[in-house]
DNA sequence: ACTATTAATCGTAAAATTGCTATAAAACAT
DNA sequence: ATGTTTTATAGCAATTTTACGATTAATAGT
């Protein structure tokens, strides 16, 4: 099949995974280690800055957009992107949620 | 392609997308949720909680396994999983060192 | 030995992802 | 108006993912 019957899940559960998902690929890793370390940039910015074509990283600004995690304002013909605070703290509370209820406990 | 190119990024990089790949599946956290409220589990018992076939739910298992999320002890004819805590906690830190380089700058 | 139970694997199909080149769209500069 | 810059999108191919039924392998019980 390749498609995942998200409708069997929880809200809680889809929404981890989306933003795990977005999370996913060293290429969306690197774009907002970046990001995070300029504040903001343009997409030329990261064509220069990683080893990908230009309509490869639009496409994982795309993911990471649809994700919410990072947003976009249109500058002129460029477009400057940065973190979207909202998304941002909620990702780190749902995944540190998940990591925090965990009490050690091992196999049998 | 469908081929990611990881030998282009870094090693810190793949690592923390290798970790949220494993976890961008419902499936995948429903059953680490799972295990983390019963602490440790059959594969039957997932099987029987999550709307997936025994097959399906084998290979999330295995996904998680190779992300060394969780681990597996072989009981007689059933396998124990439970989370494996040394991955477990570097993934905590590998992912709040991202989520707090975040200073709350915002966009141009 | 035979039978059940449990989980992993094989084989398959549909769909999604990754990556590229080429092209479009939108705003700016001249 | 024309050309330039910048980003998004369309179109394509290779690969990976998701899901399932069927089968295999391994252990336990009778």
């Amino acid at each position: 099949m390749g498609v995942t019957k998200i409708e069997n899940f929880s809200t809680g559960q889809n929404d981890l995974a989306v933003l795990a998902k977005a999370l996913g690929h060293p290429a969306r890793i690197a774009i907002l280690e970046y990001i995070l370390g300029v504040d903001h940039c343009i997409c030329g910015d990261l064509v220069e800055e990683l080893p990908l074509s230009q309509a490869t990283v639009s496409q994982h600004l795309k993911a990471l957009k649809e994700a919410k995690l990072i947003k976009g304002n249109i500058e002129g013909t460029s477009v400057c992107y940065c973190i979207d605070p909202i998304t941002w703290e909620n990702a780190q509370k749902l995944l540190n949620r998940m990591f925090d209820s965990y009490d050690g406990s091992n196999c049998c």
